[in-house]
DNA sequence: GGGCTTAATGTTGACGTGACTTTAAGGTGA
DNA sequence: TCACCTTAAAGTCACGTCAACATTAAGCCC
Protein backbone atom coordinates (compact mmCIF):
# COMPACT_ATOMS: atom_id res chain seq x y z
CA UNK A 1 0.00 0.00 0.00
CA UNK A 2 1.98 3.43 -0.94
CA UNK A 3 0.55 5.86 0.39
CA UNK A 4 0.47 9.98 -0.89
CA UNK A 5 -0.21 12.32 1.19
CA UNK A 6 -2.14 15.67 0.30
CA UNK A 7 0.65 17.46 0.00
CA UNK A 8 3.72 15.92 -1.91
CA UNK A 9 5.33 13.58 0.86
CA UNK A 10 5.00 9.82 -0.43
CA UNK A 11 4.26 7.76 2.63
CA UNK A 12 4.28 3.64 2.56
CA UNK A 13 2.38 1.81 5.07
CA UNK A 14 3.38 -1.94 5.79
CA UNK A 15 2.72 -4.58 8.03
CA UNK A 16 5.64 -6.97 9.38
CA UNK A 17 5.85 -10.17 11.61
CA UNK A 18 8.41 -11.03 14.43
CA UNK A 19 8.20 -14.71 14.12
CA UNK A 20 9.57 -16.75 16.87
CA UNK A 21 10.11 -20.49 17.02
CA UNK A 22 12.17 -23.29 19.00
CA UNK A 23 14.45 -25.05 17.89
CA UNK A 24 17.80 -27.01 19.26
CA UNK A 25 21.18 -24.70 19.49
CA UNK A 26 23.04 -26.80 17.12
CA UNK A 27 25.83 -26.46 19.33
CA UNK A 28 24.70 -26.32 22.36
CA UNK A 29 21.78 -29.01 22.06
CA UNK A 30 19.53 -26.21 24.28
CA UNK A 31 16.32 -25.06 23.08
CA UNK A 32 16.62 -22.32 21.75
CA UNK A 33 14.32 -18.87 20.38
CA UNK A 34 14.87 -18.42 16.61
CA UNK A 35 13.29 -16.00 14.33
CA UNK A 36 13.22 -15.96 10.43
CA UNK A 37 15.09 -12.62 8.57
CA UNK A 38 14.63 -12.01 4.81
CA UNK A 39 17.44 -10.67 2.61
CA UNK A 40 16.28 -7.32 0.94
CA UNK A 41 16.88 -7.44 -2.64
CA UNK A 42 16.95 -3.63 -3.37
CA UNK A 43 17.55 -0.67 -1.78
CA UNK A 44 17.57 0.99 0.89
CA UNK A 45 19.80 -1.37 3.01
CA UNK A 46 19.69 -3.74 -0.11
CA UNK A 47 21.89 -7.06 1.13
CA UNK A 48 21.04 -6.69 4.59
CA UNK A 49 18.56 -8.80 7.08
CA UNK A 50 15.03 -7.85 8.24
CA UNK A 51 11.99 -8.53 9.31
CA UNK A 52 9.10 -10.60 6.55
CA UNK A 53 6.38 -8.07 5.70
CA UNK A 54 5.45 -6.16 2.62
CA UNK A 55 2.88 -3.47 1.83
CA UNK A 56 -0.65 -3.24 3.73
CA UNK A 57 -3.12 -4.69 0.43
CA UNK A 58 -5.62 -2.53 0.32
CA UNK A 59 -8.53 -5.34 0.37
CA UNK A 60 -7.41 -7.26 4.21
CA UNK A 61 -7.44 -6.54 7.80
CA UNK A 62 -4.28 -6.19 9.20
CA UNK A 63 -3.97 -9.41 10.91
CA UNK A 64 -4.74 -10.96 7.71
CA UNK A 65 -1.96 -9.05 5.49
CA UNK A 66 0.28 -10.29 8.50
CA UNK A 67 -0.55 -13.28 7.85
CA UNK A 68 -0.57 -13.39 3.93
CA UNK A 69 2.36 -11.91 3.90
CA UNK A 70 4.36 -13.80 6.01
CA UNK A 71 3.04 -17.02 3.94
CA UNK A 72 3.87 -15.57 1.01
CA UNK A 73 7.35 -14.49 2.10
CA UNK A 74 8.74 -17.59 4.19
CA UNK A 75 5.80 -20.17 4.09
CA UNK A 76 5.12 -20.08 7.58
CA UNK A 77 1.75 -20.54 8.99
CA UNK A 78 1.68 -18.78 12.74
CA UNK A 79 0.04 -20.80 15.39
CA UNK A 80 -0.54 -17.23 17.06
CA UNK A 81 -0.80 -14.06 16.27
CA UNK A 82 -0.52 -10.62 17.71
CA UNK A 83 -0.23 -6.92 16.96
CA UNK A 84 3.22 -5.58 18.22
CA UNK A 85 3.33 -1.70 17.92
CA UNK A 86 2.82 0.90 14.70
CA UNK A 87 6.17 2.28 14.43
CA UNK A 88 6.42 5.15 12.61
CA UNK A 89 9.25 7.84 13.26
CA UNK A 90 10.00 10.22 10.47
CA UNK A 91 13.17 9.35 9.87
CA UNK A 92 12.97 5.25 10.08
CA UNK A 93 13.69 4.79 6.71
CA UNK A 94 16.15 6.90 4.41
CA UNK A 95 13.57 7.54 1.95
CA UNK A 96 10.18 7.73 1.19
CA UNK A 97 8.43 7.71 5.10
CA UNK A 98 7.36 4.26 6.00
CA UNK A 99 5.19 3.55 8.76
CA UNK A 100 4.99 -0.62 9.60
CA UNK A 101 2.07 -1.86 11.81
CA UNK A 102 4.30 -5.00 13.31
CA UNK A 103 2.93 -8.09 14.71
CA UNK A 104 4.72 -11.31 16.11
CA UNK A 105 3.85 -14.97 16.01
CA UNK A 106 4.10 -18.03 17.25
CA UNK A 107 4.88 -21.35 14.72
CA UNK A 108 5.22 -24.67 16.25
CA UNK A 109 8.36 -26.64 15.76
CA UNK A 110 7.03 -29.19 12.87
CA UNK A 111 6.34 -26.00 11.08
CA UNK A 112 9.61 -24.57 10.91
CA UNK A 113 11.08 -28.44 10.22
CA UNK A 114 8.02 -27.48 7.02
CA UNK A 115 9.85 -24.34 5.60
CA UNK A 116 14.03 -24.05 6.97
CA UNK A 117 15.75 -22.21 4.52
CA UNK A 118 14.45 -20.78 1.40
CA UNK A 119 16.23 -18.60 -0.99
CA UNK A 120 16.27 -15.45 1.09
CA UNK A 121 15.03 -16.78 4.13
CA UNK A 122 16.94 -17.54 7.28
CA UNK A 123 16.82 -18.58 10.80
CA UNK A 124 19.05 -16.95 13.79
CA UNK A 125 18.96 -17.40 17.01
CA UNK A 126 17.03 -14.59 18.46
CA UNK A 127 19.61 -13.24 21.17
CA UNK A 128 22.15 -13.00 18.85
CA UNK A 129 20.98 -11.55 15.59
CA UNK A 130 23.01 -9.87 12.38
CA UNK A 131 22.89 -5.84 11.65
CA UNK A 132 19.40 -5.43 10.78
CA UNK A 133 18.14 -3.06 8.33
CA UNK A 134 15.77 -0.28 9.60
CA UNK A 135 15.29 -0.20 13.46
CA UNK A 136 14.28 -3.84 12.86
CA UNK A 137 16.16 -4.25 15.95
CA UNK A 138 14.51 -2.43 18.27
CA UNK A 139 11.36 -3.82 17.02
CA UNK A 140 12.67 -7.69 17.58
CA UNK A 141 14.39 -6.38 20.93
CA UNK A 142 10.43 -5.11 22.04
CA UNK A 143 8.57 -8.53 20.61
CA UNK A 144 11.44 -10.49 22.73
CA UNK A 145 10.49 -8.44 25.96
CA UNK A 146 6.50 -8.58 25.07
CA UNK A 147 6.88 -12.64 24.71
CA UNK A 148 8.51 -13.44 27.85
CA UNK A 149 6.20 -10.69 29.55
CA UNK A 150 3.58 -12.69 28.00
CA UNK A 151 4.27 -16.21 28.41
CA UNK A 152 4.26 -15.69 32.29
CA UNK A 153 1.04 -14.66 33.25
CA UNK A 154 -0.77 -16.15 30.00
CA UNK A 155 -0.41 -19.57 28.70
CA UNK A 156 0.77 -18.75 25.41
CA UNK A 157 3.38 -21.68 25.82
CA UNK A 158 0.98 -24.06 24.31
CA UNK A 159 1.70 -22.38 20.83
CA UNK A 160 5.13 -23.82 20.29
CA UNK A 161 3.81 -27.60 21.39
CA UNK A 162 1.37 -30.07 19.43
CA UNK A 163 -1.63 -30.06 20.12
CA UNK A 164 -1.05 -32.91 23.00
CA UNK A 165 1.87 -32.87 25.19
CA UNK A 166 3.66 -33.23 28.80
CA UNK A 167 4.35 -31.23 31.69
CA UNK A 168 7.88 -31.47 30.91
CA UNK A 169 7.34 -30.42 27.35
CA UNK A 170 5.83 -27.45 28.09
CA UNK A 171 8.36 -26.75 30.94
CA UNK A 172 11.09 -26.99 28.69
CA UNK A 173 9.56 -23.98 26.46
CA UNK A 174 9.02 -21.93 29.52
CA UNK A 175 12.77 -22.34 30.32
CA UNK A 176 13.87 -21.82 26.42
CA UNK A 177 11.99 -18.67 26.07
CA UNK A 178 12.82 -17.33 29.85
CA UNK A 179 17.02 -18.85 29.59
CA UNK A 180 16.50 -20.30 33.05
CA UNK A 181 15.58 -23.52 35.07
CA UNK A 182 12.47 -23.69 36.56
CA UNK A 183 11.66 -26.16 39.58
CA UNK A 184 9.70 -29.49 37.80
CA UNK A 185 7.51 -29.59 40.79
CA UNK A 186 6.52 -25.80 41.26
CA UNK A 187 5.95 -25.96 37.43
CA UNK A 188 3.47 -28.01 37.58
CA UNK A 189 1.68 -27.11 40.63
CA UNK A 190 1.40 -23.46 38.90
CA UNK A 191 0.43 -25.18 35.44
CA UNK A 192 -2.31 -26.84 36.39
CA UNK A 193 -3.72 -23.79 38.72
CA UNK A 194 -4.44 -21.84 35.48
CA UNK A 195 -7.56 -24.49 34.50
CA UNK A 196 -6.66 -24.30 31.21
CA UNK A 197 -4.99 -27.92 30.91
CA UNK A 198 -6.90 -30.86 30.44
CA UNK A 199 -5.43 -34.14 30.53
CA UNK A 200 -5.56 -36.99 27.84
CA UNK A 201 -4.43 -39.71 28.96
CA UNK A 202 -0.56 -41.21 29.45
CA UNK A 203 2.40 -40.91 26.91
CA UNK A 204 2.55 -44.35 25.45
CA UNK A 205 6.06 -43.67 23.77
CA UNK A 206 8.39 -46.21 25.76
CA UNK A 207 10.85 -43.86 27.75
CA UNK A 208 13.21 -45.63 30.28
CA UNK A 209 11.19 -43.97 33.36
CA UNK A 210 7.60 -43.31 34.40
CA UNK A 211 5.90 -42.23 31.74
CA UNK A 212 4.15 -38.53 31.63
CA UNK A 213 0.31 -37.47 31.49
CA UNK A 214 -0.60 -35.41 28.28
CA UNK A 215 -2.49 -32.77 28.31
CA UNK A 216 -4.15 -30.53 25.52
CA UNK A 217 -4.75 -26.88 25.83
CA UNK A 218 -8.34 -25.98 26.72
CA UNK A 219 -9.39 -22.76 25.11
CA UNK A 220 -9.95 -19.83 27.72
CA UNK A 221 -11.12 -16.53 26.70
CA UNK A 222 -7.64 -15.30 26.91
CA UNK A 223 -8.61 -11.34 26.32
CA UNK A 224 -8.92 -11.59 22.65
CA UNK A 225 -7.56 -8.07 20.63
CA UNK A 226 -10.07 -5.57 20.15
CA UNK A 227 -10.69 -6.23 16.41
CA UNK A 228 -10.91 -10.07 16.51
CA UNK A 229 -13.82 -9.94 18.36
CA UNK A 230 -16.79 -11.74 17.05
CA UNK B 1 -2.47 11.58 5.18
CA UNK B 2 -4.33 10.56 2.60
CA UNK B 3 -3.33 7.06 1.26
CA UNK B 4 -3.68 6.02 -2.81
CA UNK B 5 -2.61 2.20 -3.51
CA UNK B 6 -0.56 1.01 -5.90
CA UNK B 7 -4.40 -0.12 -8.03
CA UNK B 8 -6.90 2.69 -7.35
CA UNK B 9 -8.08 2.39 -3.98
CA UNK B 10 -7.74 5.41 -1.46
CA UNK B 11 -6.90 4.56 2.21
CA UNK B 12 -6.73 7.37 4.95
CA UNK B 13 -3.65 7.04 7.76
CA UNK B 14 -5.39 8.44 10.64
CA UNK B 15 -4.46 9.15 14.22
CA UNK B 16 -6.73 9.54 17.45
CA UNK B 17 -6.64 9.38 20.84
CA UNK B 18 -8.63 8.35 23.97
CA UNK B 19 -8.43 10.82 26.25
CA UNK B 20 -9.03 10.44 30.06
CA UNK B 21 -10.16 12.72 32.54
CA UNK B 22 -10.70 12.58 36.06
CA UNK B 23 -14.20 14.92 36.84
CA UNK B 24 -16.75 14.88 39.99
CA UNK B 25 -20.15 13.38 38.52
CA UNK B 26 -22.61 16.38 38.62
CA UNK B 27 -25.27 14.07 40.55
CA UNK B 28 -23.77 11.77 42.77
CA UNK B 29 -20.25 14.02 43.05
CA UNK B 30 -17.93 10.93 43.15
CA UNK B 31 -14.95 11.27 41.15
CA UNK B 32 -15.83 9.44 37.85
CA UNK B 33 -14.04 8.63 34.33
CA UNK B 34 -14.83 11.56 31.91
CA UNK B 35 -13.73 11.68 28.20
CA UNK B 36 -14.23 14.76 25.51
CA UNK B 37 -15.69 13.47 22.28
CA UNK B 38 -15.67 15.67 19.02
CA UNK B 39 -18.95 15.94 16.92
CA UNK B 40 -18.36 14.85 13.28
CA UNK B 41 -19.05 17.80 10.94
CA UNK B 42 -19.19 15.78 7.76
CA UNK B 43 -19.88 12.40 6.65
CA UNK B 44 -20.16 9.85 7.26
CA UNK B 45 -21.78 9.65 10.68
CA UNK B 46 -22.05 13.56 10.19
CA UNK B 47 -23.54 14.74 13.74
CA UNK B 48 -22.35 12.13 15.61
CA UNK B 49 -19.54 11.83 18.29
CA UNK B 50 -16.48 10.72 17.27
CA UNK B 51 -12.75 10.23 19.36
CA UNK B 52 -10.91 13.28 18.35
CA UNK B 53 -8.16 13.22 15.30
CA UNK B 54 -7.09 13.79 12.15
CA UNK B 55 -5.25 12.70 9.66
CA UNK B 56 -1.32 11.70 10.31
CA UNK B 57 1.01 14.88 9.54
CA UNK B 58 3.89 13.83 6.77
CA UNK B 59 6.51 15.35 9.05
CA UNK B 60 5.42 14.53 12.45
CA UNK B 61 6.30 10.92 14.57
CA UNK B 62 2.95 9.22 15.50
CA UNK B 63 3.08 10.20 19.06
CA UNK B 64 3.76 13.93 18.32
CA UNK B 65 0.67 13.92 15.17
CA UNK B 66 -1.43 12.56 18.29
CA UNK B 67 -0.69 15.21 20.63
CA UNK B 68 -0.76 18.08 17.82
CA UNK B 69 -4.06 16.72 16.52
CA UNK B 70 -5.62 17.01 20.13
CA UNK B 71 -3.93 20.09 20.61
CA UNK B 72 -5.83 21.37 17.36
CA UNK B 73 -9.18 19.83 18.03
CA UNK B 74 -9.64 19.83 22.20
CA UNK B 75 -7.04 22.55 23.31
CA UNK B 76 -5.72 19.92 25.96
CA UNK B 77 -2.49 19.09 26.43
CA UNK B 78 -2.19 15.39 27.81
CA UNK B 79 -0.50 14.31 30.63
CA UNK B 80 0.46 10.92 29.64
CA UNK B 81 0.57 9.71 26.44
CA UNK B 82 0.58 6.12 24.84
CA UNK B 83 0.37 3.91 21.80
CA UNK B 84 -2.90 1.62 22.34
CA UNK B 85 -3.48 -0.41 19.10
CA UNK B 86 -3.85 0.25 15.44
CA UNK B 87 -7.22 -0.29 13.84
CA UNK B 88 -7.51 -1.27 9.96
CA UNK B 89 -10.51 -3.59 9.54
CA UNK B 90 -11.69 -2.87 6.00
CA UNK B 91 -14.98 -2.27 6.67
CA UNK B 92 -14.99 0.05 9.59
CA UNK B 93 -15.13 3.09 7.62
CA UNK B 94 -18.66 3.30 5.45
CA UNK B 95 -16.48 5.22 2.23
CA UNK B 96 -12.67 4.61 1.89
CA UNK B 97 -10.54 2.55 3.62
CA UNK B 98 -9.18 4.16 7.17
CA UNK B 99 -6.39 2.88 9.42
CA UNK B 100 -6.46 4.53 12.59
CA UNK B 101 -3.20 4.64 15.28
CA UNK B 102 -4.94 5.67 18.57
CA UNK B 103 -3.23 6.87 21.01
CA UNK B 104 -4.67 6.64 24.81
CA UNK B 105 -4.05 10.00 27.00
CA UNK B 106 -4.14 11.02 30.50
CA UNK B 107 -4.92 15.03 31.18
CA UNK B 108 -4.78 16.77 34.60
CA UNK B 109 -7.95 18.14 36.49
CA UNK B 110 -6.96 21.53 36.04
CA UNK B 111 -6.64 20.97 32.16
CA UNK B 112 -10.12 19.90 32.04
CA UNK B 113 -11.06 22.84 33.89
CA UNK B 114 -8.94 24.95 30.76
CA UNK B 115 -10.77 23.69 28.08
CA UNK B 116 -13.92 22.83 28.93
CA UNK B 117 -17.11 22.26 26.01
CA UNK B 118 -16.01 23.89 23.26
CA UNK B 119 -18.01 24.64 20.08
CA UNK B 120 -18.21 20.88 19.13
CA UNK B 121 -16.25 19.38 21.60
CA UNK B 122 -17.84 17.67 25.15
CA UNK B 123 -16.92 15.93 27.73
CA UNK B 124 -18.79 12.64 28.79
CA UNK B 125 -18.84 9.79 31.47
CA UNK B 126 -16.44 7.30 30.50
CA UNK B 127 -18.99 4.33 30.99
CA UNK B 128 -22.33 6.29 29.59
CA UNK B 129 -21.37 7.07 26.63
CA UNK B 130 -23.74 8.52 23.22
CA UNK B 131 -23.57 5.91 20.32
CA UNK B 132 -20.48 6.95 18.65
CA UNK B 133 -19.07 7.22 15.18
CA UNK B 134 -17.22 4.11 13.74
CA UNK B 135 -15.68 1.39 15.86
CA UNK B 136 -15.21 3.92 18.03
CA UNK B 137 -17.28 2.50 21.14
CA UNK B 138 -15.28 -1.13 20.81
CA UNK B 139 -11.57 1.68 20.64
CA UNK B 140 -12.71 3.35 24.11
CA UNK B 141 -13.64 -0.03 25.65
CA UNK B 142 -10.25 -1.33 25.36
CA UNK B 143 -8.91 1.72 26.28
CA UNK B 144 -10.78 1.44 29.11
CA UNK B 145 -9.73 -1.97 29.92
CA UNK B 146 -6.15 -0.74 29.20
CA UNK B 147 -6.18 2.09 31.73
CA UNK B 148 -7.63 -0.19 34.46
CA UNK B 149 -5.45 -2.82 34.09
CA UNK B 150 -2.00 -0.92 33.73
CA UNK B 151 -3.27 1.67 36.95
CA UNK B 152 -2.71 -1.71 38.96
CA UNK B 153 0.45 -2.80 38.24
CA UNK B 154 2.10 0.57 36.90
CA UNK B 155 2.41 4.47 38.60
CA UNK B 156 0.27 6.15 35.83
CA UNK B 157 -2.30 7.38 38.22
CA UNK B 158 0.02 10.67 39.01
CA UNK B 159 -0.66 11.69 35.81
CA UNK B 160 -4.22 12.51 37.01
CA UNK B 161 -2.92 14.60 39.73
CA UNK B 162 -1.20 18.31 40.24
CA UNK B 163 3.24 17.57 40.88
CA UNK B 164 2.18 17.69 44.71
CA UNK B 165 -0.20 15.11 46.41
CA UNK B 166 -1.73 13.63 49.15
CA UNK B 167 -2.05 9.54 49.87
CA UNK B 168 -5.63 10.22 50.01
CA UNK B 169 -5.53 12.08 46.35
CA UNK B 170 -3.79 9.31 45.16
CA UNK B 171 -6.53 6.58 46.41
CA UNK B 172 -9.19 8.41 45.22
CA UNK B 173 -7.47 8.06 41.97
CA UNK B 174 -7.10 4.89 42.24
CA UNK B 175 -11.23 4.26 43.48
CA UNK B 176 -12.75 5.93 41.26
CA UNK B 177 -10.67 4.75 37.79
CA UNK B 178 -11.46 1.13 39.19
CA UNK B 179 -14.80 2.24 40.60
CA UNK B 180 -13.83 0.22 43.57
CA UNK B 181 -13.42 1.52 47.48
CA UNK B 182 -9.97 0.39 48.59
CA UNK B 183 -8.66 0.23 52.17
CA UNK B 184 -6.73 3.05 52.77
CA UNK B 185 -4.12 1.13 55.17
CA UNK B 186 -3.23 -1.36 52.45
CA UNK B 187 -3.40 0.91 49.86
CA UNK B 188 -0.42 3.36 51.73
CA UNK B 189 1.44 0.03 52.02
CA UNK B 190 1.61 -0.94 48.41
CA UNK B 191 1.77 2.49 46.81
CA UNK B 192 5.18 3.50 49.17
CA UNK B 193 6.15 -0.08 48.52
CA UNK B 194 6.78 0.96 44.86
CA UNK B 195 9.67 3.76 45.80
CA UNK B 196 8.26 5.87 43.49
CA UNK B 197 7.16 8.58 46.01
CA UNK B 198 9.26 10.97 48.09
CA UNK B 199 7.64 12.65 50.36
CA UNK B 200 8.14 16.17 50.19
CA UNK B 201 6.38 17.71 53.94
CA UNK B 202 2.87 17.91 55.23
CA UNK B 203 -0.10 19.43 54.01
CA UNK B 204 -0.79 22.86 55.66
CA UNK B 205 -4.22 23.47 54.51
CA UNK B 206 -6.29 23.50 57.51
CA UNK B 207 -8.71 20.80 57.30
CA UNK B 208 -10.54 19.72 60.18
CA UNK B 209 -8.57 16.57 61.14
CA UNK B 210 -4.80 15.26 60.91
CA UNK B 211 -3.06 16.98 58.09
CA UNK B 212 -1.86 14.99 55.37
CA UNK B 213 1.74 14.53 54.36
CA UNK B 214 2.61 15.34 50.68
CA UNK B 215 4.22 13.27 47.88
CA UNK B 216 6.00 14.10 44.63
CA UNK B 217 6.23 11.33 42.24
CA UNK B 218 9.92 10.51 41.34
CA UNK B 219 10.15 9.35 37.32
CA UNK B 220 10.88 5.64 37.46
CA UNK B 221 12.16 4.27 34.08
CA UNK B 222 8.23 2.91 33.45
CA UNK B 223 9.26 0.65 30.62
CA UNK B 224 9.12 3.23 28.10
CA UNK B 225 7.26 2.77 24.53
CA UNK B 226 9.61 1.38 21.80
CA UNK B 227 10.39 4.69 19.86
CA UNK B 228 10.19 7.26 22.65
CA UNK B 229 13.34 5.59 23.62
CA UNK B 230 16.67 7.38 23.52
C1' DG C 1 -10.79 19.21 77.41
C1' DG C 2 -14.22 16.00 75.04
C1' DG C 3 -15.48 14.54 70.69
C1' DC C 4 -14.97 14.41 65.82
C1' DT C 5 -12.29 13.16 61.53
C1' DT C 6 -8.64 11.42 59.04
C1' DA C 7 -3.48 9.99 59.07
C1' DA C 8 -0.37 6.55 60.06
C1' DT C 9 1.19 2.32 62.17
C1' DG C 10 0.43 -2.57 63.95
C1' DT C 11 -1.44 -7.18 64.08
C1' DT C 12 -3.33 -11.36 62.42
C1' DG C 13 -4.66 -15.08 59.33
C1' DA C 14 -5.08 -16.86 54.62
C1' DC C 15 -2.77 -17.71 50.53
C1' DG C 16 0.88 -18.23 46.97
C1' DT C 17 5.46 -19.53 46.10
C1' DG C 18 10.36 -21.33 46.26
C1' DA C 19 13.21 -24.99 47.99
C1' DC C 20 13.22 -29.42 49.17
C1' DT C 21 11.62 -34.34 50.30
C1' DT C 22 9.09 -38.44 49.50
C1' DT C 23 6.58 -41.80 46.93
C1' DA C 24 5.14 -43.79 42.31
C1' DA C 25 5.95 -46.00 37.96
C1' DG C 26 8.18 -47.34 34.45
C1' DG C 27 12.69 -49.48 32.01
C1' DT C 28 17.49 -51.66 32.28
C1' DG C 29 20.87 -54.85 33.31
C1' DA C 30 23.57 -58.06 36.46
C1' DT D 1 14.01 -61.74 39.67
C1' DC D 2 15.57 -57.96 41.85
C1' DA D 3 18.49 -54.00 42.92
C1' DC D 4 19.06 -49.69 40.46
C1' DC D 5 18.40 -45.91 37.40
C1' DT D 6 15.39 -42.07 35.68
C1' DT D 7 11.60 -39.12 35.62
C1' DA D 8 6.60 -38.30 37.23
C1' DA D 9 3.81 -36.79 40.71
C1' DA D 10 2.54 -35.58 45.28
C1' DG D 11 3.75 -33.75 49.76
C1' DT D 12 6.14 -30.69 53.30
C1' DC D 13 7.79 -26.44 55.21
C1' DA D 14 9.44 -21.77 55.72
C1' DC D 15 8.91 -17.32 54.05
C1' DG D 16 6.78 -13.19 52.00
C1' DT D 17 2.66 -10.84 50.36
C1' DC D 18 -1.69 -9.11 51.14
C1' DA D 19 -6.57 -8.35 52.73
C1' DA D 20 -9.03 -7.38 56.86
C1' DC D 21 -9.14 -5.41 61.04
C1' DA D 22 -7.38 -2.93 65.31
C1' DT D 23 -4.77 0.75 67.45
C1' DT D 24 -2.47 5.00 68.09
C1' DA D 25 -1.41 9.87 66.39
C1' DA D 26 -2.59 14.53 65.22
C1' DG D 27 -5.07 18.00 64.02
C1' DC D 28 -9.89 21.03 64.31
C1' DC D 29 -14.42 22.43 66.41
C1' DC D 30 -17.45 23.39 70.12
Amino acid sequence: MTVSSSIDQRVSLAVSTVVFALRPHPESGLMTLWLPLVRRIREPYEGMWALPGGPLEADEDLAASAQHTLERTTGLAPNYLEQLYAFGRVDRSPDDRVVSIVYWALVRQDEVARAVDGENVEWFVADDLPPLAFDHAQIVDYALARLRAKITYTPIAHAFLPPEFTLADLRAVHEAVLRTTLDPANFRRQALATKTLVPTGTCLTGTSHRPPALYRFEAGAASPAPEERR
